[in-house]
RNA sequence: GGUGCGGUAGUUCAGCUGGUUAGAAUACAUGCCUGUCACGCAUGGGGUCGCGAGUUCGAGUCUCGUCCGCACCGCCA
């Protein structure tokens, strides 16, 4: 037996008790006639103490310790002289009688403590070692806390986890595929999937009417903070429900992990339609932390010779509460910032509602009433400033959204251990798209249109289809999108129009996806679902906005993973195998 | 594909308008130290300033290119 103990388990009730502990040296402090030896494993560290009445053989090994050795220690439980508060084994130590080095280690790249002083790329690289920081440890602990939380919570209410196969079949909409060729039918391949859709829609027709899946996914897609090309979902199913049911059962589900996680508890959680959030928050996932809601002005800012407004397409803004004391040089930094290719605003007007009045950067165009006017439309007091953008509509609402919560967090309003949970619905089934002349699925093909657009849907012209509103939802939470859902399309004369206004023609639709609407001819009940960004769940659970630190072996900007060195080349014999030959070498 | 920031000791960083032998902290090594727990003190080793061109009497510093990292835009049904 290697231990008896783990590092994080004595305390003073074990004093007197012989134990053997296994783990890394995280530090030796050398006193001269004493050696301390902080001894870590995951669940703690405990001390090893060895001083003049050691045996010989002992210092003589503690002497040649390094960080990261493995050691194996036997000895008596002691109560300390002089007690650690810090640590929760720190009124006990080891007495040392017997120590064995398990194996060495070379000194780390950067040390393994809490604030480490190594870089992510250098992390990223000893992947494994910064595993071993408490931050990292933490946050896969919390991490799998979550998981046997919703599985725990979605078994008691019936839900069955269900396998999905990985190597399945590439479907043209939605994101990149992660392509596997196939070394027996040459000059075909695989598809990782996005997500388990399909097979969750199938098996809502095989009769398992309440699904769930903790999945990985895969988007062939650029990285963020918060987005990594292979991911985990929750993923949900159920038949027989409409989308209050949905609403109802997953936000049962959220209330549960939210608080039992993090000991926050919300009531209902609010619905908003998506023409709402875009019309006051300019997104459709509103940080609710905070108000301050936009309020377009086009129609009342027109007509006053200001060619600005007077071209743009869209006028509006947002008030920051108390910031009329913003000088010269903070507004110009804004207007920088909001002009910035990221937000793309061609300026950034205001309006000063200081202790001398009413001032803008457009007094030359409005008089002091038609200010006030503006001002009164946000509510505003004095002590406040309004910030305008115009332009076209889609992206000054973007920017608006942008610059509210810019100024969210200029102001501290959008504060750590605050949750304003919130259901955005209503989304738009389809959108244009100019590039290729055809309509894309908002969410995907498999969206049911909302019962009464219906008949707009099965034969409107393209004014009306743009008007259609899916039977969707999102669940957002502090303005990240953390899970998304819809009920599905389960008439095929629906899902036929669906593919039409597509641009599939019948074959084309057959051969994408007629394993599924051949399925539905044998009896499909309604269904819909749900799934949840489990790695962003957990990266909010944890207060972080990067989910990378919630995986254990994340990829970095380039979707490298530079541990493994992934991707690779493959060596020709193996190319040859899938009958793949690589046509520009890409140097 | 694009924008911004960064790349200097094992590591994290400083290094001003270009100018002696490129510094600090930490890590590492050695020595001293009997109650440390971020132990302390002393000494020491450690650098192709990402790479390649260019400007200059002279480049870590300026210019261009390139590679790498991070954040963001596009993209992500």
């Amino acid at each position: 037996m290697y231990r008896t103990h783990t590092c994080g388990e004595l305390r003073a009730a074990h004093v007197g008790q012989t134990v053997t502990l296994a783990g890394w040296v995280q530090r030796v402090r050398k006193l001269g006639g004493m050696t301390f030896v902080d001894l870590r494993d995951r669940y703690g560290i405990t001390q090893l103490a060895v001083d003049d009445k050691t045996s010989a053989e002992i210092r003589s090994v503690v002497e040649k310790l390094g960080r990261e050795f493995v050691v194996r220690a036997q000895g008596k439980v002691v109560e300390r002289a002089s007690k650690n508060i810090k640590i929760p084994t720190g009124d006990v130590e080891i007495n040392l009688t017997s120590l064995n080095v398990l194996n060495a280690s070379d000194t780390p790249p950067f040390t393994i403590e809490d604030e480490s002083d190594g870089g992510e790329e250098l992390r990223a690289k000893y992947r494994y070692l910064d595993l071993r920081r408490n931050p990292v440890k933490n946050a896969l602990i919390l991490r799998h806390r979550v998981a046997q939380e919703a599985r725990k919570y979605l078994d008691a209410q019936d839900f069955l986890e269900i396998e999905t196969p990985f190597l399945i079949k590439s479907t043209p909409e939605g994101a990149r595929d992660f392509v596997v060729p196939s070394r027996v039918h040459h000059g075909e391949f695989y598809a990782l999937p996005q997500s388990p859709q399909t097979f969750k829609q199938l098996l809502m027709v095989a009769g398992y009417d309440r699904y769930f899946q903790i999945v990985r996914c895969f988007r062939d897609e650029d990285l963020r903070a918060d987005r990594q090309p292979e991911f985990t979902q929750i993923d949900c199913e159920m038949a027989f429900v409409e989308r209050q049911d949905i609403l109802d059962t997953f936000g049962g589900l959220m209330k549960h992990l939210f608080k039992i996680i993090l000991d926050v508890t919300f009531n209902d959680v609010p619905c908003m339609t998506y023409a709402d959030a875009i019309r006051d928050y300019g997104c459709d996932k509103p940080d609710l932390r905070f108000d301050m809601k936009i309020k377009e002005l086009t129609k009342q800012v027109q007509g006053k010779n200001f060619a600005v407004f007077d071209s743009a397409a869209y006028v509006g803004g947002t008030c920051a509460e108390g910031c009329a004391d913003y000088t010269r040089k903070q507004l110009d930094e804004l207007t920088e910032w909001v002009k910035r290719p990221q937000i793309g605003a061609k300026g950034l007007v205001y309006i000063r509602w200081g202790a001398d009045g009413i001032k803008s950067s457009i007094d030359k165009f409005y008089t002091p009433e038609e200010l006030q006017k503006i001002a009164g439309e946000f509510g505003a007091k004095q002590g406040d400033l309004i910030l305008i953008l115009a332009g076209a509509k889609k992206i000054t609402l973007s920017g608006l959204c942008e610059l509210r919560l810019e100024m969210g967090n200029r102001l501290g309003l959008r504060k750590r251990g605050k949750f304003a949970p919130l259901w955005v619905i209503d989304f738009p089934l389809l959108e244009w798209d100019d590039e290729t002349q055809r309509f894309y699925a908002m969410h995907h093909p498999f969206t049911s249109p909302q019962p009464e657009d219906i008949p707009m849907f099965m034969d409107g012209g393209k004014e009306e289809l743009e008007q259609v509103r899916a039977n969707a939802y999102d669940f957002v939470v502090n303005g990240v999108e953390l899970g998304g859902g819809s009920i599905r399309i389960f008439d095929s004369k629906i899902q036929q129009q669906m593919f039409k206004v597509l641009g599939f023609t019948p074959e084309e639709a057959s051969y994408r996806f007629g394993f599924l609407t051949n399925a539905f001819k044998f009896g499909a009940p309604p269904h819909g679902g749900i799934a949840f960004g489990f790695d962003r769940l957990c990266a909010m659970f944890g207060g972080s906005d990067s989910i990378r630190d919630y995986i254990a072996f994340p990829k970095n900007n380039a979707a490298c993973d530079v541990m493994i060195d992934a991707p690779s080349r493959i060596d020709d014999l193996q190319l040859k195998e899938l009958a793949i030959e690589v046509a520009t070498e890409k140097e």
